[in-house]
DNA sequence: GTCTATACTCGGATAGAC
DNA sequence: GTCTATCCGAGTATAGAC
């Protein structure tokens, strides 16, 4: 019997985020998995009863480092301007480090809406206030100009996640010219939605 | 023999069409499109060979109607500025009508994007121009600033098919409340794309 | 803990009656 | 053209040796 074979549970956790990812729930397959981790498929369900309980973990994984990202819009020993600033630059980031996050994460709740609408509210019922709020409150205390909270987080939100999430159709088009990964950092990328950020909330073009 | 059968295979497209963006290609079952399309699973056989012919003509449909919406920006009868704020609306109001629409092209994409290189170069061949090529022009004749096209192009379909992709997790955060269909007909979310357009390509906010 | 061999299940595909 | 019944491969899961 070996003495480090615990890394053998964490390679399969690699392997099967990796595998999941890609795939989702049901296109993702167990043969896939272990090949990836170079182990055999019945080590997986030594280590993971089943696919559903291993895909669960790389789920909620997933889900609370995504919601993580968003801790520092919730420190408010700054300003908000400034956080939303450096969230801005943290989950382009954290995107470009796992560019399939997005799409996973909302490509298996509109599959299975039921099932994680509780983890989702687990995780938010752990913060005191959620960004709406905070945005909303700033907006009352003319931090930030009049405008639609939830209209100004779609587009912060789609401003940094989309071109995650379309990079598989901007590469095809742009033949492989790998949009917008040219930029080494992505500096362009947070640059223009820092843009879009200081002009939204203080009308102020920079 | 019945007369007007013909409809059936109206029937199983729609069925297809349905299933197939929701699960996308692993995960649609030929009997899930049969009860939608309220026949049986044999009939799909009989009316398309098997299940990637089926899926092929759902995804080309897709891809075709998806493309067909920025035919608009290579009318040159307009202004470019003109162009791309009528894209803005007709997208957006594609976009309302088929949610799952960008998201089941990225998926499919993602996961097989060598089969589907040569489709959307087919249709890309069609154009004479693609809509980069017009922005370099439009911006060297001045007709708009010195911006990136690329970048532009990329928040332009950001701000436009993000918050149609990202409404399950809106959904879900938001309990219900439905963002952004609260607005019959995205009124809002329009203005708000179409004042960044503006305020990009003149410079000028409004 | 890790492997090979095998059992079980699901779902795509086909045969054949009507 | 539409159905029922059935086949068969693929993929998940388990048994059991080492």
């Amino acid at each position: 019997m070996k003495l480090k074979d615990s890394n053998t549970e964490e390679r399969i956790m690699e392997a099967a985020k990796a595998v999941f990812m890609k795939y989702g729930l049901y296109g993702a397959r167990m043969q896939d998995i272990a090949d990836t981790a170079k182990i055999n498929k019945a080590l997986l369900h030594y280590y993971f009863r089943n696919k559903e309980k291993l895909f669960d973990q790389v789920f909620d994984g997933a889900l609370s480092r995504y919601f993580e990202q968003m801790e520092v819009i919730h420190d408010d020993s700054l300003p908000i301007l400034e956080r939303i600033l450096i969230y801005v630059v943290q989950i382009i980031d954290f995107l470009s480090e796992y560019p399939q996050m997005s799409m996973f994460i909302i490509k298996e709740i509109s599959i299975n809406e039921k099932l994680f609408k509780e983890k989702v509210h687990k995780i938010k019922r752990n913060k005191n206030a959620n960004i709406l709020t905070i945005l909303e409150k700033s907006r009352k205390f003319n931090e930030i100009p009049d405008i639609d909270p939830v209209l100004f987080l779609i587009h912060l939100h789609s401003l940094c996640s989309y071109p995650f999430l379309a990079a598989p159709i901007f590469k095809v088009i742009t033949e492989n010219s790998n949009i917008p990964f040219h930029d080494p950092s992505n500096l362009k990328l947070k640059q223009s939605v820092k843009d879009y950020v200081i002009y939204t909330l203080t009308k102020k073009s920079i």
